[in-house]
DNA sequence: TGAAATGTTGGGGCG
DNA sequence: ACGCCCCAACATTTC
């Protein structure tokens, strides 16, 4: 006779606390632990090299706070057969995702498992409110974020209580079971090494940042989140992705503080994470396809030469090289960065905002389906409740705006690091002598600008303009 | 969660 | 003293 056994299935909640399918399973006397790194299933969707290298130590950090931890590497649906014919399996308990992959393949899973009597159930661990209980009153799903927030979020149920961790577990190996190692999720040449410099990693990692947060970046959250230099945003994204801590917790100790417009503004920012999730749930085809379909007909250039020189930081514009720079050293970018390079790329390089979302996808440790394809949607113009495609981001001015002092640019930026801020954003426009006593050449240590502002802004327009036309 | 173009106002220099 | 012009500074409109 197979031995007994409760399956918990850790995917994007790789926590103790509060997490509602680890505690069901404790319920358990025995528990098999499992991950399960399923490129098969995910396709294109796959993880990204810095997502990759996360989960490797994210999961490291897991196994260790865990009796054991199984992985696996395939086809979900095979393994979880697999290990149900060599087991008598009581239960598998997970908690919900809400990729459109995911969502098929979890529910061919079930209902297999239902087949052969064993009880599956899910839990709701990383959204506020479930995308299938927002609606207008109309039924139909938000398409604006200020209603669904303010009318569909906070008039709703509030969010459920954060859980306990559980007392005691019980693990079993499974002696078939991969090494996290040979799961193969480090790079070849190790990048790694310098970017797992940036952060700590894992539950605990997690807790630290909330709490680092709320010490000393919220209590000028809504001013100070613009700008790159200062620490006022959280860095809980990438936290909050791998489910090393959940949105539950935050809201919580957030809630318990006196509200002001800082803790609300950052509520609101979790928000647009459900507001993304609840995008993505009604437009499965969010990642790839236009919210919006006139720019289907969108004339883009994707000229190969500006987008390698947008991926390496080589614009020619200080602030948005800076960002690019800082995505490459960090897997991070700063939200104003991110909205600066992504309206670049789109509207000044007139390149596709699904270019952009490859990148980030690769580069990002926070990468993250739902987020990730909203936002470049909103940058672009062509997503529900987007930034209007007219405006368009002017480098320089948000550079000396949200840059002042030039401290970021130039910590990403050293071979500038002498020029005086008056020219730091705009060098082609330094007198030589400025530019020789900064050591700065241009085309030489820092790229000529690869587009002249004024004349693409203005191509920009023009096409967006036609798009209008056509669509009459 | 823009920026540029255009419009308006009011203080000061100047004939 | 007065009108005129210039131009910041701010407001509104347009893309």
């Amino acid at each position: 006779m197979s031995k007994s056994i409760a399956i918990m299935w850790f995917r994007q909640d790789l926590r103790l606390s509060d997490n509602p399918a680890l505690l069901a399973a404790s319920k358990h006397e025995n528990i098999l632990p499992i991950y399960i790194l399923d490129d098969e299933n995910a396709g294109e969707m796959k993880m990204g090299a810095a997502s990759r290298f996360w989960l490797h130590h994210s999961l490291n950090s897991l196994k260790s706070s865990l009796p054991e931890l199984c992985v696996y590497q395939g086809d979900a649906i095979e393994i979880i057969d697999s290990l149900s014919k060599r087991y008598t399996i009581e239960a598998i308990y997970w908690n919900r995702c809400y990729e459109p992959w995911r969502i098929s393949r979890d529910k061919i899973i079930k209902e297999k498992m239902h087949k052969q009597d064993i009880h599956v159930e899910s839990f709701n661990a990383s959204l506020l409110w479930e995308p299938w209980t927002i609606f207008k009153e109309d039924k139909t799903p938000y398409k604006v974020f200020t209603p669904f927030y303010r009318k569909g979020c906070l008039k709703s149920t509030p969010p459920r209580q954060v859980l306990p961790q559980p007392s005691s577990l019980n693990g079993v190996i499974d002696n078939q079971a991969l090494t996290i190692d040979m799961l193969n999720l480090l790079p070849e040449n190790r990048w790694d090494i310098e970017l797992a410099k940036h952060w700590e990693i894992g539950e605990k990692g997690a807790q630290v940042a909330l709490a680092r947060f709320i010490d000393n970046g919220l209590s000028n959250y809504k001013k100070g989140r613009n700008f790159p230099a200062k620490k006022h945003t959280s860095h809980l994204s990438v936290h909050i992705h791998f489910g090393e801590i959940s949105v539950h917790q935050i809201w919580d100790q957030i809630q318990s503080l006196p509200s002001d417009d800082n803790t609300d503004h950052f509520c609101s920012e979790l928000g647009w994470r459900e507001f993304s999730y609840s995008l993505l749930y009604q437009q499965p085809e969010l990642p790839t396809k236009n919210l919006q379909t006139k720019f289907d007909n969108f004339p883009w250039q994707n000229n190969p030469m500006l987008l390698d020189a947008w991926r390496k930081g080589k614009t020619g514009f200080p602030i948005v090289d800076a960002g690019m720079r800082q995505l490459w050293q960090t897997g991070y970018v700063h939200n104003r960065l991110r909205m600066v390079v992504g309206s670049f790329l789109v509207k000044n390089l007139l390149i596709d905002w699904r270019y952009g979302e490859r990148w980030f996808w690769d580069c990002l440790v926070d990468a993250d389906h739902a987020n990730n394809s909203a936002s470049w949607q909103w940058v672009a113009g062509c997503g529900a409740d987007a930034a209007p495609y007219f405006r368009i981001f002017n480098p320089i001015t948000q550079g000396e705006k949200f840059d002042p002092d030039g401290s970021f640019t130039k910590k990403y930026i050293p071979e500038l690091a002498h020029l005086p801020v008056k020219y730091l954003f705009s060098p082609w426009m330094a007198p030589s002598e400025v530019l020789a006593e900064a050591n700065v050449t241009l085309g030489v240590n820092y790229p000529h600008p690869i587009v002249d502002l004024k004349a693409s802004r203005e191509t920009a327009l023009a096409a967006f303009s036609d798009l209008g036309k056509k669509e009459i």
